[in-house]
DNA sequence: TGTTTTATTGATAAGAATTATTATATTATA
DNA sequence: TATAATATAATAATTCTTATCAATAAAACA
């Protein structure tokens, strides 16, 4: 965790911007909960527990700047509101989600299984690609289960 | 035009809805800007050009209609609009986008280039997928061009 | 056909998410 | 330490979208 700090911190400051504590009470919330997908009102209040001062605004600054750095990437899964997850340590590109369809959980997938389909759009469209973002909408293995069982 | 108008009125009838002069006149701007990415907002000052009675909360819920009915679909490039886009006629699944990060032009593919990664989906993650949604972020070639002229 | 029900619409109010503003506080720098 | 630059909290303003509601149009039915 200290480590993951650290290493943020250095991001922050080789674009001039300070890791201050309320931008590192977030980036502590967004550790803590990697595997959720956090919206910015999520972030507030969970970093509101421990540090109770701060504004919503500068929740919403922050998780700007991390973005703008690409520390976070902001994604959108159609309910309304954006939602911020933290890159894996040295990640060049997003992850994958699986959306269910049905009780709305979302999985991640942490494998580059778009390798061959970039070589494709590089080589036929001759677009360079920088990153690219992937969702499955679909049913889950568990409500799979509950759909079989109350059969 | 008219068959997919046509088209569209059947679809729409299977569920019991009306392709009502209004609704008729949103899919007609949709059919017209099928290469676009309309807005909301977009797609209502295009449609008063030819019906200046229409009210945007018609537009709003025509777009909805027709999204909850696979007709087009809804997305989002992060911009803090959601566009709409039409289906192409008989595709089962979500096309995908080239979003160009210098000058912001959105390209379609049509291909499904994700038929191998789906069945790696279902095989290793137990996920049932019904659909998918692929952006890739990157620079075009008019934008790779540029670049090598301007060296 | 006339009447009743139902669906749809336009105008606008309400809501939610996000951004802008402003005064204050903190930090860095001369 | 004084001064300038950054960052912050509170909150006002804005933007996008949805809900409300009265009016209208269409459909169903007697």
């Amino acid at each position: 965790m200290e480590h993951r700090i650290d290493r943020i911190k250095k991001q922050l400051h080789a674009q001039s911007y300070k890791l201050t504590p309320q931008r590192e009470a977030t980036v502590r919330v967004l550790l803590e909960r990697e595997e959720d997908h956090l919206s910015a009102e999520d972030v507030y209040l969970l970093v509101k527990e421990k540090s109770p001062e701060i504004g919503l605004a500068t929740v919403y600054r922050t998780l700007e700047l991390l973005s703008e750095l690409k520390i976070v990437d902001k994604i959108n899964f159609g309910d309304g509101v954006s939602r911020y997850d933290l890159r894996k340590e040295g990640a060049e590109h997003f992850h994958h989600h699986l959306v269910c369809i049905e009780c709305g959980s979302v999985e991640e997938i942490i494998d580059d299984l778009l390798e061959d389909v970039e070589r494709i759009v590089e080589k036929d469209w001759g677009f360079r690609v920088k990153d690219h973002r992937l969702t499955f909408h679909g049913v889950c293995k568990q409500c799979q289960d509950v759909a079989v069982k109350t059969k």
